[in-house]
DNA sequence: GCCACTTCCGGTAACGTTCCCAATAGATGC
DNA sequence: GCATCTATTGGGAACGTTACCGGAAGTGGC
């Protein structure tokens, strides 16, 4: 008993051959439902469940997708794991998980291993800045993420971050923080370049001369903005200090350094963050972020893909909006400042 | 030239049957290592790559592995996940992921799954209690977390949670807080039980009455936390208040109550928690808990699927050690108290 | 010079499924 | 009653790989 049974079995089991055993099994409608009730109740009776071993080396249809990220063990990630999960679950195929740990070698492992295992299709977010690599990658994919980019004929969804950045600079300046402190990434990340450019662009908008933000460097971790933040305060010991940072871990290591100076967020130090990480609602005081929609980056990204092997019209780069989460990081300075000025204010 | 090169196209280039051609691929000795070679370049020549599909298939070997934990959105499950993706990988296989959002019917279908994509093993953290789905699961198994232990015969791991609970209790009394209240899960839940059954002995060794501490019903939710913290200090509005979390994200919740009554953590109130998620690093105080081995936990699962596969001997049930991490969520009141009793003290 | 043995290779079958083609039977039209 | 059509079924081939078996050389011993 140890073989698992076939549709061979089943067949036999039903007194049909095994074209009409799959044909009954396979809904379709050139079968009579008699028979196919017969068929049906063998196959339950026997066990016998479909092996899409077999069924993808007939049909060429695996269903088997691929995910390959940096790291499933970051929330942001995680979250685009899931969607792209749900979306592939919800077609009736599974899905193969990769982390590459920002590791050119360990994703062209991956990519190898998605080839070889027949995916019908892959997600990618590339640490490759080597376009080659995906133009014979020869299996349908879409790229997530930000250095998506640099691959312009093929279908990549993003978050939007000149979105993202207008709106944390509108809410900035509606709360009268109008030239806030930047600690970005590495300079040899693009993202760095494109979210420093999104700041220039809203700042000439309003106005505002970009030189005069300061700019500190971190490499987004939790320490990278911890020390930038030490740099800033050195630079400006007194006064309100209004930090923008390019991803949530650097604001909360910024916002250790604040406590830790003996400064306190969000009297002395106003901080807003990026991304919408799950820890920036336990900090204290409560991340005020802009949230990326990370679950619907891995649902888009999947859809994508259906869309694209079934021939539907595809968008080529999506951008998708973020959205402003305002917990308790960040002071409101337009109240005080008119207080202040006019010496006067209602109640 | 849609068509993938099979192993046939790489023997009539190479100029060998396909036998051969497949015998010098797979390293087999019974082939010359001229012809080898010759068959070898053929193979990059023509962009061949094994598909794994018909390989699964003749050979029974899919290379496939699942995984099936309640969301891989959660952190703790996210290492587990990356654990078991390490292993996976390293024996040349690789994992799907499935997350069951702790319902039965997802579960189901997620095994069922697995089962047709002919998986050679699967990790899981059941939701289900009913040991017959797994006894007719009918691919190597090995299971995950507390829930475990109601399959008695199958290869196991979990975390050492009456370990975890010395851990924490032994850094309770030394810090000089021999009574915690405790903030439990619901009572459904069989960790539940499985955490308080292990303070009571705890506290038996030591002479301490377990019914003289206070415990308070959460539900594993920062919410939850949050209340359970409100009735606490509603029972105790003055003194020190220490409390033991079963987990880290009440604990978190727990400080906030802390905080929005106006007591500061941990001068009036101590607090430790349960899990070591990254969160309890980026809190204000950072909170003190106990650190599962998450990712251990997937590596030793996996490792245990190839070891019974192999038909290496298992050990059956395992449990892993748990860590204290100090941060500062803890009062040291063993200093305190001397100083206040004896009136001096040194420095 | 014959036999046994080793080394290497080719042919064929099989894994479980689906697709295509042909065959059967009954029904319909004339 | 015969041709045609439809509904339903069965038989084989094919997907790409590996395992098994047998054969062809070459080697060495006597």
């Amino acid at each position: 008993m140890g073989r698992r049974p076939t549709i061979i079995d089943v067949a036999k089991l039903a007194g049909v051959s095994k074209s009409t055993a799959a044909r009954a099994l396979s809904d379709s409608p050139d079968v009579n439902e008699v028979t196919r009730d017969k068929v049906r109740k063998a196959a339950i009776a026997s066990g016998y469940e479909r092996n899409h071993l077999a069924v993808g080396m007939r049909s060429g249809r695996s269903g088997l997708f691929g995910l390959v990220i940096p790291d499933i063990t970051n929330p942001f990630w995680a979250e685009v794991a899931r969607g792209a999960q749900d979306i592939v679950g919800e077609n009736g195929a599974s899905l193969l998980v990769f982390s590459s740990d920002w590791d050119h070698d360990r994703e062209a492992s991956h990519l190898r291993a998605l080839r070889q295992a027949r995916v019908e299709g892959a997600i990618v977010n590339p640490v490759s800045d080597n376009a080659e690599d995906f133009g014979r990658f020869g299996v349908p994919f879409s790229l997530i993420g930000s250095s998506a980019e640099r691959f312009p004929d093929t279908p990549s969804i993003g978050s939007d971050i000149r979105q993202a950045v207008r709106l944390g600079l509108d809410h900035l300046v509606a709360r009268g923080h109008p030239a806030p402190a930047l600690i970005l990434g590495p300079k040899s990340r693009l993202a760095r370049a494109r979210f420093l450019r999104s700041v220039h662009e809203h700042c000439l908008e309003r106005d505002i001369d970009p030189a005069v933000l300061q700019v500190e460097d971190g490499d987004y971790t939790f320490e990278g903005g911890h020390s930038a933040m030490q740099r800033l305060m050195a630079r400006q010991p007194s006064g309100h200090l209004t930090v923008f940072c390019a991803n949530d871990l650097m604001a909360l290591g910024a916002m250790l350094a604040v406590r830790e100076a003996g400064r306190e967020c969000p009297r002395d130090v106003s901080i807003l963050g990026f991304d919408g990480v799950p820890a920036g609602a336990f900090s204290w005081p409560g991340l005020t972020t802009i949230e990326k929609p990370a679950r619907e980056l891995g649902r888009r990204a999947a859809q994508a893909l259906f869309d694209e092997i079934a021939g539907r019209p595809q968008d080529g780069r999506t951008y998708l909006p973020c959205r402003l989460i305002e917990r308790g990081s960040l002071a409101d300075l337009s109240v005080q400042t008119p207080l202040r000025v006019a010496g006067a204010g209602r109640s």
